[in-house]
DNA sequence: TTGAAAACTGTCCGAGCGGTCAGGAACCAT
DNA sequence: ATGGTTCCTGACCGCTCGGACAGTTTTCAA
């Protein structure tokens, strides 16, 4: 009985693997299970026997952003309002630009996002940032103006390959600092 | 011989209307021809007797904000960039709340857009404005932060009912502001 | 070597989609 | 009344999708 089968694992991490890359290039909705199954190469049916339905595919895709997500909250939560905002941004960014490629998927479900139980807490926790991004002002205009920011950055962090890593940071910080920290 | 024949007419508008409703509430492709049909109180094959596609029942759907949009530019575009600038800024975001439900169709269709040849113009508008917005210091960045916005506003403007338009607008003109006239 | 457990697959299913078409119903000038 | 035009529809088509399942192959500890 080892600790793992390696099997079983290493079917998974391809599927995920190649369902990623599908997701990224043509939207979840656009990918279907035999895509990803012929990506993988295995059969449709195998990839149901590994992930019960295709938002149990895209969970495990999503897995790791998302806990580099929460990561984030969990950290920034325990600091006071002001230097949370300022540590929220500068992660914020730094996540966005290392999981650019996932934000389309992300702006691609947003729509049905509600519906998919297994993203719940994905759900609470990016209400979560939105709040900390907003300085904690409780301010309505302030929070919406976060929105704003998150809506404006999972936007541009499309078309992959029209802008280096670098300057997609750059937009990023940009954009953000003038929509979140405006001079008084 | 009628200038118009009013039947005619009356369904149409009757089948843009509800189309309206329902890829406002569902997005469009989450709308089925038949659901517009059944809503409109016709079949499905009255719709695609009046709208050669469902492409073309978005762009009847879509063609009032495309002629506002159209204009917004033209306007503009006369303009020096200094002043083009601010005027846009106001214009567009009244477009926004004027069309703010529409905004979501727009989103919902954006992936896949380049492909209907439909909205060649359309799009080639959106970039127009989004120089002019950019101010038109050719910047990179700042045609950037311009794009950042537009996609911000885009994402803002769904939700409806959440917001009052009153609202919606200070939020959009607020946040354009800060973005594309930071100060010195 | 063997046999149970795990991994995998071919095949089928029902549903929904956008779209076509021949023909019926309504309309209206004559 | 009537005949041509416009408007409308039921039935159908080809296709793709997510998913179910019984049965085969592979794996691996005993």
């Amino acid at each position: 009985m080892a600790a793992t089968t390696p099997v079983r694992e290493r079917t998974r991490r391809e599927i995920v693997q190649q369902a990623m890359a599908l997701f990224q290039s043509n939207g979840y909705n656009a990918t279907s299970l035999q895509d990803i199954a012929t990506a993988a190469g295995c059969s449709k049916a195998t990839v149901l026997y590994h992930f019960h339905g295709k938002a149990a595919v895209l969970a495990a895709v999503l897995e790791p952003s998302h806990l580099a997500l929460a990561e984030v909250v969990a950290e920034t939560s325990k600091l006071p309002a002001a230097e949370a905002q300022q540590l929220a941004i500068s992660r914020f960014v730094e996540l966005a630009v290392e999981f650019r490629g996932l934000i389309s998927v992300l702006q691609d479900v947003l729509p049905m996002i509600d519906e998919l139980p297994e993203f719940a807490d994905l759900v609470a926790e990016g209400i979560r940032l939105t709040e900390i991004l907003a300085g904690g002002t409780g301010s309505r205009l302030e929070l919406d103006v976060a929105k704003f920011a998150i809506n404006g950055l999972l936007g541009e962090c499309r078309h992959p390959g029209e802008r280096t890593d670098a300057e997609l940071h750059e937009l990023c910080d940009t954009a953000l600092r003038r929509l979140l920290q405006p001079p008084a």
